[in-house]
DNA sequence: ATATTAATGCAACTGATTCTCATAATTAGG
DNA sequence: CCTAATTATGAGAATCAGTTGCATTAATAT
């Protein structure tokens, strides 16, 4: 048994809850997708390795695996939310791109020392750190000043 | 003419928009409320001081302030988006407990050099920071304590 | 004033997420 | 192994935040 499957499995254990087949595979594809993720995105990614597990059931389980610190939330888009797993990966910023909608992520680790240090003053145990900065890219941004000029 | 109206409507005026009645009274409620608001909340407050303004304008409102740089997000909630004013505050970072949902605001701007120096090196134009952090506040950090010891 | 363009209210619509409920799977206790 | 008790599931209906079409109204330019 993988990693992630044994965390969750003690965390649903802990809850009274079962770690049955369905969450199984909703929770390998979580970890197959190495990109953010909105449910429907996950349910198709599951239908094409197994049949017979509903969108619902998607939407049931994922609350359950971002409880268990295994998924999180990423940058929303297009009015869903989407989601990324977590284990293995380190924090990111994420970058998006207002214009192409183009996202970069960065590692976090230069600033988190500064976050744990707020943190430890607050005495608040942060469990999920998300930075999101929107703006322009370089390219988008080259575009933009261009159309300034025309439009003067 | 407030500060935030003027620039209101020059960044409508560059887009060749209208700064109608609606839109002054939408933008003053905004400023209005001092805590974060959703699209409901913000019609709601608007209708305590005048009437005939629909929820659809509301709507329609919301991303202009945003683009004219007077509004933006704050952290989602209850499966709505949430909106701040900006103008006159400082940038700062979320902390928002995952149990009792109290949500506490502290500066960005030990951090925002950090961030900035890192947005210089990808050449990304950072038009809107947003940090949250999500976990346990000290008063539920202490409660879960407790039940965790209790439940063994 | 008048024409032109953009803005609005209203109500209908959309689409992601949640809920209901009847059925199926899982575990514990015999 | 059975059986009871509990939790999980699939299917589709329901919900509800947010958007849109359209006929009407308001704002600017001429």
């Amino acid at each position: 048994m993988q990693e992630h499957e044994k965390l969750f499995k003690q965390y649903l254990e802990k809850k009274g809850l079962k770690l049955t087949s369905p969450r199984r595979f909703i929770l390998e594809a979580a970890f197959n997708l190495h990109e953010h993720f909105n449910a429907e995105e996950l349910y198709v990614s599951i239908k094409a390795i197994t049949s017979g597990i509903s969108l619902a059931t998607v939407y049931r389980t994922i609350p359950l695996l971002m409880e268990a610190g295994l998924v999180q939330h990423a940058v929303r888009s297009d009015g869903r939310e989407r989601y990324e797993h977590i284990y293995g990966h380190p924090k990111h910023i994420h970058w998006l791109c207002r214009k192409c909608g183009a996202l970069t992520e960065t590692d976090l680790s230069t600033l988190s020392p500064a976050i744990e240090v707020q943190a430890k003053g607050m005495q608040f145990c942060a469990e999920e750190i998300e930075l999101s900065i929107r703006g322009l890219c370089w390219k988008c941004k080259s575009i933009d000043n261009e159309n300034q000029i025309d439009e003067r």
